[in-house]
RNA sequence: GGCCCCGUGGUCAAGCGGUUAAGACACCGCCCUUUCACGGCGGUAUCAUGGGUUCGAAUCCCGUCGGGGUCACCA
């Protein structure tokens, strides 16, 4: 077989030799020791928290190392596209500050040198190596329909399961040049698969930066390499644009593990060298029967970036949620550097940890709690009105119109050295303080404990003092004598039988009736934002 | 089913042949407190399992079990 003539019936007009474009796309002139990282998403107008996870570690290994962190968008599967979604993307990773070094925004500009950072405009790229590989005779021309039907793969897979087969060979081949003429005056399309050498039985090593020494049986399969679009599969694309574009390191997720082999033969068959690899695992969750399973963009609202913009939470606390799924030890560093930016904590990619972690809300709003606890009441009135405009409208005009007194609610225990925890995220404030805006829902005690409540809140409406905190809290003391109460907690704790309850117990009644909590912030301050008249109407309300 | 990855408390995890096996969240208790919180202190709880190697194993090796991934002209 003329391998040659093959190739120029196959491709006979590419624009390109792989000699031109490599010499279009000279090696990059960085330090010694800088990494090129990019972080590389299908353009389906969704990012997922686990990509989201790989791009803060590209982003990491890059600056760490004075390198290069750039975007590319991998659109070769025509059938998922939607538009827009550079824009999308690049609008996450700005929102996150995690703003790409080179990038293409389409129809748009292009940052950088290294594009078209979009797959589908380095068509050409594709065209001439398959050219090149189909002249060396080491990939070929499939005419086959046999994957073509969903359930034609599945009939496959099912007999090569059975048989543990492990090579897959493809027959097209064989087939002569004659053949291959024929079925293209035929006008049928074609696919390039790659020739593999592989036996299926030989082993081969590689090293994956996080997880170490991996031996795998080395790739056997004849597999597609172009598609019968013109377009590029993933693996011939990775092999071509991480070359072309200087990766270094390429982190991408665990599921391409399976495919490292074929990758090792590509390399080796187009005469590149390998880049590092790390793969990262995947974010998963525990379903019905306690097994882990990857979280899912249907049923998990949680796996899709967006959702933490809608929740109104502060992009810092994903962040460093993230971060601490990475290496735990952010945690005693952000003990020790508790104002510091969580971009200066010195954790290396490389180190990430190989374990498939549970996604753990409890964690996320606790980091959460923490981030919004040391804003100033006025930041957190921006921020709460900030996730508004976009999320919640209808609360706009209340929050325009009443700034200050919004603005008083949000600085209950705030602006402190050691301030309230209780907000993790924007959209629960009109929930968890729904009492300042309306009257209190109904609290139901048990009878024993409605006579009492009932009996303070009557005696209350003499006592109401909101002169000042001290001389609020004396009346209330004075009243809580009178009726029995201990005034001191540790002469209550002495003898709890003498009395009818602590001073608490007093301010549990009060809080209840004001708030319809038995958990709110500081009352003073709360009767004191609602006023004497709400607060003594709200008393009546129960009490008559 | 084949191949591969993973297995330290409920969760995230430090650990890299000799440690009383860090820390954080959650949970419990105590303290502080003029209320709710915040905070402080303390506690329960972990090396999946069986064999090796070694004076010595959570750390190294093998098996078992469990979980996950993958086996497309999708990425």
């Amino acid at each position: 077989m003329d391998y040659k003539k093959l190739a120029e019936l196959l491709f006979p007009s590419n624009k390109y030799t792989t000699d031109e474009i490599e010499k279009m796309y000279p090696k990059r002139n960085l330090p010694e020791g800088a990494e090129v990282t990019r972080f590389a998403p299908s353009p389906t107008g969704f990012m997922h928290l686990g990509s989201f996870y790989q791009a803060l570690i590209d982003y990491n290994i890059a600056k760490r190392s004075g390198g290069v962190f750039y975007l590319r968008i991998e659109d070769t599967d025509q059938k998922r596209e939607i538009s827009g979604a550079s824009e999308i993307i690049m609008n996450v990773l700005s929102d996150y500050d995690f703003m790409p070094d080179e990038y293409e925004l389409k129809g748009g500009v292009t940052v950088g040198n290294y594009g078209p950072y979009y797959q589908t405009e380095r068509k050409e790229f594709y065209n001439a190596y398959a050219k090149k590989l189909v002249a060396e005779g080491k990939a070929f021309p499939c005419f086959c329909r046999k994957t073509e039907g969903l359930e034609d793969v599945q009939k496959k897979r099912e007999k090569d399961f059975a048989l543990g087969k492990t090579d897959d060979k493809d027959p097209c081949r064989n087939l002569t040049y004659e053949q291959i003429e024929q079925n293209l005056k035929d006008g049928k399309k074609f696919a390039i698969r790659l020739k593999s050498s592989g036996d299926g039985k030989e082993k081969i090593k590689f090293v994956d930066c996080v997880k170490g020494e991996i031996e795998i049986l080395a790739n056997s399969k004849d597999a597609i390499l172009l598609k019968n679009d013109g377009l590029p599969t993933y693996h011939f694309a990775h092999a071509i644009d991480d070359t072309l574009m200087g990766t270094t390191t390429v982190v991408r997720g665990e599921e391409w593990l399976p495919s490292y082999p074929l990758h090792h033969e590509l390399f080796d068959v187009l005469g590149f060298t390998r880049p590092k690899y790390i793969h990262t695992p995947v974010i998963s969750k525990l379903n019905e029967k306690g097994n882990k399973r990857k979280l899912s963009k249907r049923k998990d609202p949680e796996s899709d970036m967006r959702f933490y913009d809608k929740e109104g939470y502060p992009k810092q606390a994903v962040v460093e949620y993230l971060i601490n799924l990475i290496n735990s030890n952010f945690e005693i560093w952000r003990k020790n550097n508790p104002d510091a930016d969580y971009r200066d904590f010195p954790f290396d990619g490389f180190k990430n940890t190989a374990n498939t972690p549970l996604f753990d809300f409890v964690k996320l709003n606790d980091i959460a709690k923490e981030v919004i606890s040391k804003l100033t009441a006025e930041q957190c009135y921006e921020r709460l009105l900030g996730w508004a405009r976009e999320n919640s409208p209808g609360n706009v005009d209340y929050l325009v119109k009443e700034k200050d007194y919004v603005t008083k609610i949000l600085n209950i225990d705030r602006e402190k050295p050691k301030p309230r925890k209780d907000i993790y995220k924007w959209s629960m404030f009109f929930d968890l303080y729904d009492y300042m805006f309306s009257k209190p829902r109904t609290y139901e005690f048990d009878e024993q404990e409605g006579e009492k409540c009932e009996k303070v809140l009557k005696s209350y409406k003499e006592y109401l003092d909101l002169s000042s905190k001290d001389v609020w809290f004396e009346k209330i003391k004075e009243m809580s004598e009178k009726l029995g109460y201990a005034v001191s907690n540790s002469d209550y704790k002495k003898n709890p039988e003498n009395y009818q309850g602590n001073v608490a117990k007093v301010c549990e009644f009060l809080r209840v009736a004001i708030t319809g909590r038995k958990n709110s912030p500081d009352l003073y301050e709360i009767m004191t934002l609602l006023g004497e008249k709400e607060t003594l109407n709200r008393i009546s309300a129960i009490v008559g």
